[in-house]
DNA sequence: TGACTCATGTCAGAAGTCTGACATACGGTC
DNA sequence: GACCGTATGTCAGACTTCTGACATGAGTCA
């Protein structure tokens, strides 16, 4: 086909395999998402949310995978939803440490069943070995790619002060 | 650790972690090819082009999972810029096949070699024997939701019982 | 203390992608 | 031959996310 097989074998390649498992992935969780009125990123910002109350925007943009830029976007609709709630004014920095609301947490409580149920299926024809061995691939894959960068939900942003 | 263990837990979830490895191997591709003026889209639509000439763009949207209107918007760009050419008329029916241009395959070759080097380094930290299980679990997680429920991008799924 | 660096929140504009809609073409069925 | 469902290419508008830029606050170091 090309010249001196230059081409990036698409049947074979892990990352377009990657790409594939992730775009359907996703397509997944906006299916059952939808009705609920969500998309991935809000579903992923409540979840971070509830895992991990008091984390600032910058946080959840990194846990959620986009720009600060863009969670701010959608924190600022949230808030104006009655889903999440942040003080008027940092106690410290900047930082505005972002929390659920009870309505949040109810908001995220039927997501969270819809997407666990997503998961489930996509895991289905794996047992517990295949699983671990796919999930030290995918961290090592990670690791290679960043070099050491950190990690999106243990965040190392509680280094002030206080602790 | 929620209430009755509603959460998923991001830091063990086999499916956060595939958002993760996507989202990085995306940003290194990013980094890589946009001094070559090409998103990850543009690349992989030309990549798509040079191993199978003549696909249509319901085939590249699909093969790049966007949808088809998206992939026009790119492929009238890439006509414009003198990548890419289709009949103006389709001999056919409706379809249009798609062929890259000697200038978009010296465009490709460049983006090859960026983006093989990105998927060396994701890789080099696994062994073939790793690659293929990884490659394995990633095709049962594929199979396992489009299964069931929706196809990743295109249409709405229904499907003919004679089609 | 002052300068430098890094991180944060936010605004504004640009880019990419999506949903909705329409006309058309193919294939099978009645 | 007419009809219906599916698939395609395309236009238009809306949405989401991104890049660029700015001011502010914290930590480091001389």
């Amino acid at each position: 086909m090309s010249q001196d097989g230059a081409g990036i074998d698409l049947e074979t390649s892990l990352g377009y395999l990657l790409k594939e498992a992730s775009s359907v992935l996703r397509a997944a969780m906006e299916e059952v998402l939808r009705p609920l009125g969500m998309t991935v990123t809000h579903y992923s910002c409540l979840e971070l949310l509830a895992q991990r109350p008091g984390l600032s925007n910058s946080d959840l943009a990194r846990g959620a995978f986009v720009t600060r830029q863009s969670m701010n976007v959608l924190l600022q609709a949230l808030e104006r939803d009655g889903v999440v709630t942040r003080p008027a004014e940092a106690a410290v920095g900047k930082v505005l440490p972002a929390r659920l609301t009870a309505r949040g947490r109810r908001s995220l409580d039927k997501a969270t069943a819809a997407v666990r149920s997503v998961e489930l299926r996509m895991l289905s024809g794996l047992d517990d070995a295949e699983q671990a061995q796919a999930s030290r691939a995918l961290r090592s894959m990670i690791d290679a790619l960043r070099g050491s960068t950190s990690i999106p939900v243990t965040s190392p942003a509680r280094r002030s002060p206080a602790g």
